[in-house]
DNA sequence: TAGGATATACTCACTGGATGAGTATATCAG
DNA sequence: CTGATATACTCATCCAGTGAGTATATCCTA
């Protein structure tokens, strides 16, 4: 694929996600590249701009690899924004990849509630504010496991 | 109160809200102070550095009072972090102040869902991500509503 | 049929939040 | 006596993210 494309499917499938400016897609392109996880080559067309096509190295790939199967750090936000983008490039992969990372993740997130409530029982009661901080925390992180145990009920292997 | 010991307030008070580090809390103050929102004095100490006592300029009080009283947006994040510092800042002014911005920032809350619950149903069903991410959002903002109308007992007026 | 909006495809200068290490002195505990 | 901790702040640097710009082609509409 092209960076324009790219682009584009990438904020139309998961613009409620997160957001990106085209310019911040191409800034982290050239990253990419520079890391030498991906190589462009250059392409000339007539009646349109030329553009750059754009292709995963094998370090890239084993990169990829390695990210889609590293469950999200167990963070409201962080899940919300990489864990369904991991789950979108899980389904265009195969039928029962989602289901597997759904788990693993969901038991991140089950290791980071329960360092979170011992957090919040270790703080002192006149710790109101860091108290209600926690609390909230912890809230969003067991809405976030409910979500994700019902997420799995939409990727069906058959 | 000088810099250094705002910094160390803030972040014992409320260290399980946000984090910063010392030298960010400095650029912070160099830049409200360049705005003109609070103004330092330098003070000699022997057996000590020196240090600039800072004070709130009216300009300064003034935009803190309305920052105040100003709803976070509503999204969880924002909420955990702006809207409990505001309360922090709240609770040690008056008595009263606490409950009055917890039913404004639950009215928000509230308009806040309303859109999300619309923008949700006029997604197409074969929207799948988006739909995911919209859903996470909503239930933690559902969430978020609930930990705020519970907040309320920890500020009570007598 | 002229004119403006939209699509294709990418570049670039700049801002501003954030990090992390550094500086200098005093005190306190083991 | 010495090494950690407290006081108090500075500074260079990075890098994610913004917003505007460039150039051409096609499509819509009045």
């Amino acid at each position: 694929m092209h960076g324009y494309e790219l682009d584009k499917q990438l904020r139309s499938s998961l613009r409620e996600v997160w957001r990106i400016s085209q310019s911040q897609t191409y800034n982290i392109l050239k990253n990419l590249e520079k890391e030498g996880v991906i190589s462009a080559t250059h392409q000339e067309q007539d009646k349109k701009p030329d553009k750059d096509l754009l292709t995963l190295t094998e370090k890239g790939k084993a990169e990829f690899e390695y990210w889609l199967y590293t469950p999200t750090p167990g963070r409201a936000r962080a899940i919300r924004v990489e864990f369904i983008t991991r789950l979108f490039f899980a389904a265009h992969l195969s039928a029962s990849l989602p289901n597997r990372i759904i788990q693993e993740q969901a038991e991140t997130i089950r290791t980071s509630l329960k360092d979170l409530r011992m957090r919040f029982d270790l703080l002192p009661m006149d710790q109101l504010f860091n108290r209600l901080g926690l609390d909230l925390r912890i809230r969003q992180l067991e809405t976030t496991l409910n979500w994700i145990e019902n997420t799995s009920s939409f990727f069906h292997e058959d």
